[in-house]
DNA sequence: CCGGTTGTTCAGCG
DNA sequence: GCGCTGAACAACCG
C-alpha cells in the first residue's frame, strides 16, 4: 500500500461511502473512535502516504506503514485494526496506524507539499532543497516534508530516470538536474498511479529490484543508502555522481 | 521456514 | 535540548 499513488487509488475506491453514516465501529485499535459513531462521512482526503476519513468534527488518519492493507466490503483472515460499518457495506483496515485527528486538516497539513496534490508547489520544493545542500538526493526524495508521498520505489525510479547517482548531494546538482528531480518526483508518481491501476506497475520498473541496466546492460548496484539505510538500486555507469 | 521489505516512531545516546 | 541512529513493529511473499 504505502506510497502516495496507492493512497490516491484507495481514496477513489471508497467514494461510495461518502455521505454515509457509520453505524458500527470495531477493530483491535486502542484508539477510542466512539465519538464518530452515527456520524456521516464528509469525504476522504490524502496527504502523502496518509489517508483521512473526514467527519464534521474530526478525522481518522490512517497510515499503512510497510505492511498495512485494506479491504472494501471484504474481510481478511487477520483481525482488522479498524472496521467502519455502513448500511451498504464496510471498510476494513489492517496492520496500520490509526489516529483520531481533531484539528482542522487544512491548518496542520500543507497540501502543496504532496506530490499527488493538484496544488503541488514545485518552487517550494526547490526552496527547501536549496536550504539542505548537504543532503543526499536519496534522502531528499524520501523527505516527507519536501516530497510527501514519495517512497522507496519512486525514489529509485526517479533517480534512474534523471540519471543521477543516489549519493549526490543536493547542493552539487546542476540547476537543470534539480529541476528534473522535482519534476520527475511528481511525474513518476502519476505514472506509478496509472500503472498500478492497470496492475502493470512492476513491469515498468527500470531499476528497482533489477539486475541489469536497461540503458547500457551494465550491472545494477544494490546498496543500503541514506539516513535510514533504504534499499537503493542504481546504475553506476549511467547515473552520474555530481 | 526464513529472510526481506512500497515506513515511521521513539528511546537512548553523545 | 538538540540531532542522530538503531531497534521495534507489522504481515505477507518467495
Amino acid at each position: 500500500m504505502p506510497e502516495g499513488p496507492s493512497i490516491v487509488i484507495l481514496k477513489e475506491a471508497v467514494k461510495g461511502f461518502k455521505g454515509k453514516k457509520v453505524i458500527k465501529i470495531t477493530g483491535n485499535t486502542k484508539v477510542d473512535f466512539s465519538g464518530l459513531l452515527n456520524q456521516k462521512i464528509n469525504g476522504f482526503k490524502s496527504f502523502g502516504k496518509n489517508f483521512f476519513v473526514c467527519f464534521s468534527k474530526a478525522a481518522i488518519k490512517v497510515h499503512f506503514m510497510l505492511f498495512g492493507s485494506y479491504r472494501i466490503n471484504e474481510r481478511k483472515g487477520t483481525p482488522p485494526r479498524l472496521s467502519l460499518h455502513f448500511k451498504n457495506g464496510e471498510l476494513n483496515f489492517y496492520a496500520c496506524s490509526v489516529k483520531l485527528v481533531e484539528d482542522d486538516l487544512d491548518t496542520i497539513y500543507d497540501w502543496t507539499v504532496d506530490v499527488m496534490n493538484e496544488n503541488w508547489n514545485a518552487a517550494k520544493a526547490r526552496r527547501k532543497l536549496k536550504a539542505a545542500p548537504n543532503t543526499m538526493v536519496c534522502d531528499a526524495l524520501l523527505d516527507q516534508t519536501i516530497f510527501a508521498g514519495v517512497g522507496n520505489i519512486i525514489k529509485n525510479e526517479v533517480l534512474f530516470r534523471i540519471c543521477v547517482h543516489p549519493k549526490t548531494k543536493v547542493g552539487r546538482l546542476p540547476p537543470k538536474k534539480l529541476t528534473d528531480l522535482i519534476r520527475e518526483a511528481r511525474q513518476y508518481s502519476f505514472d506509478f498511479l496509472e500503472w498500478k491501476k492497470r496492475y502493470v506497475l512492476k513491469k515498468h520498473w527500470l531499476v528497482h529490484t533489477k539486475r541489469t541496466c536497461p540503458r547500457d546492460g551494465s550491472k545494477i548496484t544494490k546498496e543500503y543508502l541514506g539516513r535510514t539505510h533504504r534499499r537503493t538500486f542504481f546504475c553506476n555507469a549511467c547515473q552520474t555522481l555530481y
